[in-house]
DNA sequence: ATGTTC
């Protein structure tokens, strides 16, 4: 199941940005796979495994319309990373834990500020090293927040609200991440005592990996009018927030791949892969899935909110002045590692409430869509793209496109193209911190080899990726930011 | 992604 060896089968040109993996290739697709990509990019995607991963998520029970993966698409547990599949619980349709990913609500969030570049420019080192002295990062590191089980079965059960309330954050938080910050229907009683164990000490911290906490300065506004409305403009600083569910969501998958183990055969169906393991929404076995897969979920809102509250504290410390007044609002919250219901038109016309799997994939709802704040209701949901380690981020906001060809979904991120060894290997004698400080970024990690592992040339070109769903409508361009400092694991 | 193999 490596990632060795390209993809050899068929990829037909189907519109602007679109590759079709007709049904023909296999006989045990259900549905055609879909990639979105330009020329370039499609190239570098057949080199590995992901798309033969997109043809074996075609042949899950009860999947609709089409096998979806997204430009940063790039091989995963199961599925790919930049993967998304819809499945009809009517039909049999199946929850994978593999089609959410390891990391359970993996995702970024944006605050903004009043400060301009110019003025913070001097003070971006203290700020960065307070940062690292302050925020725990890397694998697993412990934090301050510590809860004991009656209380993380409360924080799993409210999500973000839970911190807000006890003083990490305002109402405001709330209202400005996907869900509000929270999955109804998360059942904490599903979340193994061994996953509750890891999660107690370890919310507020970042981990390790990709996740990181950046400082960036908007570097070039591209819709005036949507960046407006998100509170942002060129020269302004920002801090963007990339991290997930911790060791308690990573156990919560882990916990669930071990019960799913016997679902086919128990239901009735046959997997090409074993790390596709899933069973029916409507089984006991889904139904205990989505509880838990719900629950960390809420952990995971509560992470990146008690990383905001903890990034504001530093801020104010080093700059003197309390956070309230440098404007560090929450911009948006964006989940790109999560299963939700949704009603979708699954061709034809038809609408019906199915299971969305988006593994490495962000929700880019338009504008005028229910599910999204009322500040945006007319430039649609802020999504929230983080680049590579020293490139850019992006900010986008959903079209309608997304509704047609994705399921409401854009891409995640730039997508890794190299693997985590071939780029520690490729680091050799390289001090990746020294090459990034030329460049104008500091950097501060625990250790060489995750700076290795994350370094930019690991990595797609993030404006090419972004190129792709603002081509084919999925979500437009906003805002671009560049990194001027970052803490990792 | 992950107390990087309970």
């Amino acid at each position: 199941m490596g990632q060795g060896g390209g993809y050899g089968g068929p990829l037909e040109a189907a519109g602007v940005c679109q590759w079709r993996i007709p049904r023909s290739y296999r006989e045990d697709m259900r549905v055609e796979g879909l990639i979105f990509a330009d020329d370039a990019l499609i190239e570098q995607i057949k080199k590995d495994q992901g798309p033969e991963q997109v043809v074996n998520v075609a042949t899950l029970p009860g999947i609709q319309k089409a096998s979806l993966a997204m430009p940063d698409i790039h091989w995963g547990y199961g599925f790919c990373i930049g993967g998304v599949a819809a499945t009809d619980p009517e039909q049999g349709g199946v929850i994978s834990p593999g089609g959410v990913g390891y990391d359970i609500n993996c995702g970024v969030r944006l605050l903004r500020s009043n400060l301009e570049w110019t003025d913070v420019k001097e003070r971006v080192r203290p700020l960065v090293d307070r940062l690292f002295h302050d925020i725990p990062t890397g694998m697993g590191q412990r934090g301050r927040f510590v809860f004991d089980k009656p209380e993380l079965v409360r924080l799993m059960e409210q999500g973000a609200s839970f911190v807000v309330k006890k003083g990490f954050g305002t109402e405001r938080d709330v209202e400005f991440a996907e869900a509000g910050g929270r999955l109804d229907g998360a059942d904490p009683g599903r979340v193994s005592d061994r996953a509750i164990a890891r999660g107690a000490d370890q919310c507020g911290t970042l981990g390790s990996g990709n996740h990181f906490l950046e400082v960036q300065v908007v570097d070039r506004v591209l819709d005036p009018a949507a960046a407006e409305v998100m509170g942002l403009h060129e020269g302004q600083v920002t801090v963007l927030i990339h991290s997930g569910s911790r060791g308690l969501g990573y156990q919560v998958c882990d916990d669930y791949l071990k019960v799913f183990k016997n679902a086919p055969k128990k239901y009735g169906f046959s997997l090409p892969d074993w790390q596709l393991a899933c069973a029916p929404v409507r089984s006991p076995e889904g139904q205990d899935y989505l509880g838990a897969m719900r629950a960390a979920a809420n952990y995971a809102w509560c992470n990146r909110q008690l990383l905001t509250h903890q990034a504001r504290e530093v801020f104010a410390a080093v700059l003197g002045k309390p956070w309230e007044s440098l404007g560090m609002d929450l911009v948006y919250d964006v989940a790109h590692n999560i299963a939700k219901f949704e009603e979708h038109d699954v061709g034809g016309g038809v609408r019906k409430e199915v299971c969305v799997h988006r593994k490495g994939a962000t929700r880019a709802f338009p504008p005028g869509h229910p599910e999204i704040p009322a500040a945006y209701q007319e430039v649609g949901q802020p999504v929230i793209i983080p680049g590579s380690m020293g490139t850019a981020s992006w900010v986008l906001a959903g079209q309608p496109g997304s509704m047609i060809h994705s399921f409401g979904t854009s891409c995640h991120g730039a997508g890794r193209m190299m693997s985590r060894t071939a780029a520690v290997r490729l680091a050799e004698g390289r001090r990746i911190d020294r090459e990034l400080d030329a460049i104008g970024i500091i950097a501060r990690a625990r250790g060489h080899k995750g700076l290795a592992e994350e370094q930019p040339a690991a990595y797609k070109d993030v404006d090419l990726v972004v190129d792709v769903v603002d081509k084919v409508g999925i979500s437009k361009k906003v805002a671009r930011l560049r990194p001027v400092g970052v803490i990792k694991g």
